[in-house]
DNA sequence: ATTAGTGGTGTTTTT
DNA sequence: CACCACTAAT
């Protein structure tokens, strides 16, 4: 059994996988085998009986990794409830769930994701009368957010400008209110869980106990607190086995640190440090490439990944002349590549700001080119979703004023601003929920009536689900409170109805997937696994487009990297920090280490941004990659499949209207060959064509008869 | 008092 | 281009 298991590691692996009772530091480059090593640890500690279920804790960074690592225990051991696997977050959640009563909260406790979150600054901007255009609520986020992240609290904080004033202000505001209706942010989580740890001597005792093995993925990517969550609970005794790569950390803009891993190497005393420094992923070229873009960082631990596979394919860059181009450049490339037998799935595009999948999924979807976007709008913070979660939380006796003003006169039922203003002004002195303050009939006239019959709407709502399970309550929330019957009657409400059937959907699978399936357990889901869900395009086999941070941990045949630019990659907002251009660059070396076999490479001249063009010059990046393994994108290399090329063109009929860069066509003379640049317009219009066997030529296209292929 | 329509404004990345 | 705030029409 122990052979299975251990028999296909490297010896660096082996000796990770198989250390005995200490804390070490596992440096695991991309494509090293770290999901690999972290899962045939907690294996490895099970079946030899180092450890039993009860005593392991293992914590991701996001619930991707969380819910792959679960997947993979599966196939080697029976999973325990007793083993705690997840998030940060979703752990720091399920231990307040179970201690609320000594965390102070209440027992079904609200998640406020970022909206949520937002319009409750708003709102106690407003009452606070804060100048919004000199303070915008966004600010006054950012400012909770990330002292809270730091571990601070408003009465732990002396404001060093009357500015900073004003923002504490309304950060002790927004703590007193979250504490009124019960509700807690994501920073919440983990600051509530470290103070109840720290002040409660029992709890503390009792985890620190049971947790003798803990287990950290993505070390590079923990915050301060999280580390503080993690020294806690080792106490004295425990053993920390964290796996990390510093030159992957690229969440230091929501406060990484990955000085964590200095920290931790020095706090803990390690004995070992172990490298895991071979790729499993990549051909040569392809590391090669991004070992050689990566050195130009200085703030570095070391590392060097090497490889026992062939060089592969060189690395393909393109110089686009605009954005358009570039998309169509990339789309040819795909369905080249769908040609040549290689899946869609296979195929992702990454870029660096979810701003630049609006033109790729243009483009691919009038090639026909099947394609599935993650990330942009998440599922669970869609306005249709999160009308319907509202009238959940309510219909189940949760009533937040968040939810209350979401669907207060959503749809409409003649409660307007006004309404609304006087409501909150009576709830105000009295010091109640707004809910409260409607069923008090606070607010008296006409005004009134139509608040009673929202609240008659609830109470009905709440009687027709009472005794349903989960996914039939939301069914029926959904068309009691007409949410549905609103968007069959929109002209474009094609889309919401799908999204309100996939949260039925959604509902039913955490049914049948959670132990506890109750609304208050599905309520925290969804803050929590914002992005798990997406409408499904259920294409099974399709084009994968996302940012480079969501890229992060997963791995593609091929990969398409666009938009290098300087300015856009890296992005302006770092170009003046030293260290925020390094994580641009690491940004980078995420992006080229997701990809097995080839990597393709782009930039445009101009793109359309901001709704002005820019003029962009190629990224530093670009220069930064050993010159000699990157090849210009030649007629040569994208005419190789001309001849399958033709015969397929029916079936992929070009919507490329224009003559543009990177267009294939054949001239009945010169044979097959790609345009490289064009000149003038209409009439005039001269293109440069580079032929696959006479070299380059300049062609008027109304002279030369050009068929587009 | 509500709503629909207009014009101005601003965007990195996310548990 | 999408979201917001403000304004004019109902």
């Amino acid at each position: 059994m122990r052979d299975t298991l251990t028999s296909n590691l490297n010896p660096e692996q082996l000796q990770a996988v198989t250390l005995s009772h200490e804390s070490a530091l596992i440096l695991a480059g991309a494509g090293s085998g770290k999901t690999r090593v972290l899962t045939s640890r907690i294996v490895w500690l099970l079946q030899t009986a180092h450890a039993s279920s009860q005593e392991i804790l293992a914590v991701t960074f996001t619930n991707k990794a969380a819910k792959e690592m679960l997947a993979r225990l599966s196939a080697s051991v029976p999973l325990h409830h007793a083993m705690w696997v997840g998030t940060f977050h979703g752990l720091c959640n399920r231990f307040l769930r179970l201690h609320h009563t000594e965390a102070k909260l209440p027992a079904n406790f609200q998640i406020l994701d970022i909206g949520d979150q937002l319009s409750l600054i708003k709102r106690l901007s407003k009452t606070l009368k804060i100048n919004d255009e000199k303070t915008p609520p966004r600010k006054i986020q950012h400012y909770i957010n990330s002292r809270k992240d730091s571990g601070l609290r408003s009465g732990a904080i002396s404001p060093s400008t009357p500015d900073e004033k004003i923002l504490l202000d309304c950060y002790a505001a927004y703590e007193i209110q979250c504490i009124k209706e019960g509700i807690a942010d994501f920073a919440e989580l983990l600051l509530r869980t470290i103070e109840v740890l720290k002040s409660n001597y029992g709890l503390r005792t009792h985890y620190q106990e049971r947790f003798r093995y803990i287990l950290v993925d993505e070390f590079q990517d923990t915050s301060l607190l999280q580390y503080e969550w993690l020294k806690l609970l080792s106490g004295k005794t425990n053993a920390i086995f964290a796996v990390g790569d510093d030159d992957q950390s690229i969440y230091g803009f929501r406060g990484a640190n990955a000085d964590n891993l200095r920290l931790f190497e020095k706090e803990f005393k390690l004995k070992h440090i172990i490298r895991l420094e071979q790729n499993y992923r990549s051909q040569g070229n392809i590391l090669d490439a991004a070992n050689g873009l990566i050195s130009y960082n200085k703030n570095r631990l070391g590392k060097n990944l090497w490889t026992q596979k062939g060089a592969g394919e060189p690395i393909k860059l393109h110089a686009a002349q605009n954005d358009i181009e570039e998309a169509q450049h990339i789309v040819n490339q795909v369905r080249n590549l769908k040609r040549q037998g290689l899946s869609f799935s296979e195929m992702a595009l990454l870029y660096r700001a979810n701003a630049q999948s609006r033109i790729l999924e243009h483009t691919l979807f009038n090639a026909n080119v099947p394609y599935r976007v993650y990330g942009g709008l998440r599922f669970f913070e869609r306005a249709e979703i999160k009308h319907a979660l509202a009238y959940l939380r309510l219909s189940a006796g949760i009533f937040d004023d968040n939810a209350v003003l979401r669907v207060i006169n959503f749809p409409t039922r003649g409660i307007g601003a006004k309404t609304i203003e006087m409501l909150q002004d009576a709830a105000q002195i009295h010091n109640y929920p707004l809910m409260e303050a409607i069923r008090k009939n606070l607010v008296a006239g006409k005004a009134g009536q139509a608040l009673n019959h929202f609240s008659e709407l609830i109470d009905r709502l709440q009687l027709k689900i009472s005794g349903l399970v989960l996914s039939e309550a939301i069914e029926r929330v959904i068309a009691e409170s007409s949410l549905y019957s609103f968007y069959e009657n929109e002209r474009e409400g094609q889309d919401q109805l799908d999204n309100l059937n996939e949260l039925i959907n959604a509902a039913s699978l955490f049914q049948t997937e959670s132990d506890t399936p109750t609304i208050h357990s599905f309520l925290a889901h969804a803050s929590l696994e914002a992005g798990d869900y997406q409408t499904s395009s259920t294409h099974s086999d399709s084009v994968q487009l996302m940012t480079i941070h969501a890229a992060k941990g997963l791995e593609f045949d091929t990969v398409f990297v666009s938009g290098l630019e300087e300015g856009l990659f890296p992005h302006d907002h770092s170009l003046h920090e030293k260290t925020a251009l390094e994580e641009e660059r690491r940004l980078m070396y995420v992006a080229m280490t997701r990809a097995r076999q080839r990597l393709y490479l782009s930039y445009a001249q101009n793109r359309m941004l901001n709704n002005q063009r820019r003029y962009g010059i190629r990224s530093r990046f670009l220069d930064e990659i050993p010159e000699a393994l990157i090849q210009l994108t030649s007629v040569h290399q994208s005419l190789q499949h001309s001849g399958t090329r033709i015969a397929e063109s029916a079936v992929f009929p070009s919507t490329n209207k224009e003559w543009a860069i990177g267009q294939n066509v054949i001239h009945p003379v010169f044979g097959a060959g790609e345009i490289m640049n064009v000149e003038g317009q209409g009439e005039t219009t001269r293109v440069l064509v580079g032929f696959k066997n006479r070299g380059a030529k300049w062609l008027a296209v109304a002279y030369a008869k050009l068929t587009r292929i």
